[in-house]
DNA sequence: ATCTTATTGAAAATGATTTTCAATTTCAGT
DNA sequence: ACTGAAATTGAAAATCATTTTCAATAAGAT
């Protein structure tokens, strides 16, 4: 079964277990979120989930990302243009490493800013509970 | 004298050196901006700056905060809350380390991620080119 | 199959930002 | 200081994104 078809059915499975209906608007929705390597903003995923499901409404997307987010299964990304694109969260602590040519986007893990998070504690007094890390560059493809 | 004086007549002088004229609305709005120490978006800006000169117009703020990003005088910050608020720029490679309690913000610099972008470059195959590294953690007077 | 209730799409409302434009202000040249 | 060309301004209108409202529809328990 492809990675992006299991994301898929877990989602379906996180919102009926949360109590919400698997309406056919929110399931062609998460077809087209789960299965895009690229951070898409509200009128992308209208565009593209109407191909599937022409009578969809932009209001159903503004609120199915709405819960998708409160359920932690999409995230937010911040770009230099903007932040308004969402793609699918990554459980753990990971960060986003994006391509400035074709938008792709990969998870790493494993940042270990540890000591740096310590000498800034010393040097500022602030006491620091988060941290965001997120890379830019180019893809292979890219490149 | 106050290093947000020196800021705000540094800012003037960039203004001026860039052709662009040195008007009593964006004087206004330097000034707000050079001396906070919170990041503020436009609205925030446009109230702040009415107090020193009430015949100020919202235009005017949106006008002067994208001059002032051009020149890189000022920079948009990312919060989880939202990505409308600018700061004082810091010239060099800096991170900006938010108080989520006040506010407040600092910079700190000497962030050491070299050999994790090697490692993140070898695992996905991108050739990284810019990161972003923020904290948030609590100022001395909010713990 | 029926019933209850969540969910939907359309339209209206809101909020933020941008554009348009005539009036004003800056500043270079006197 | 005075003048004039050109940049800049604020108000109003236009645009764009998002939220709210509401009657109609569809999901899922019985």
């Amino acid at each position: 079964m492809p990675k992006e078809t299991k994301r898929r059915d877990t989602w379906f499975a996180c919102l009926q277990a949360n109590d919400y209906r698997l309406t056919k608007p929110r399931k062609t929705v998460i077809n087209v979120l789960a299965s895009s390597r690229q951070a898409l903003n509200p009128t992308e995923i209208f565009d593209l989930a109407r191909e599937e499901y022409p009578s969809l409404g932009l209001v159903s997307v503004y609120r199915t990302l709405e819960t998708l987010e409160e359920l932690n299964l999409i995230q937010r990304v911040h770009q230099p243009e903007g932040c308004k694109s969402y793609i699918a969260a990554f459980s753990g602590h990971q960060h986003l490493l994006v391509c400035e040519g074709c938008g792709r986007m990969v998870y790493f893990d494993g940042d270990d800013i540890a000591s740096l998070v310590e000498r800034v504690e010393q040097e500022s007094g602030y006491q620091v509970n988060e941290h965001w890390l997120q890379l830019f560059g180019r893809c292979q493809a890219c490149q």
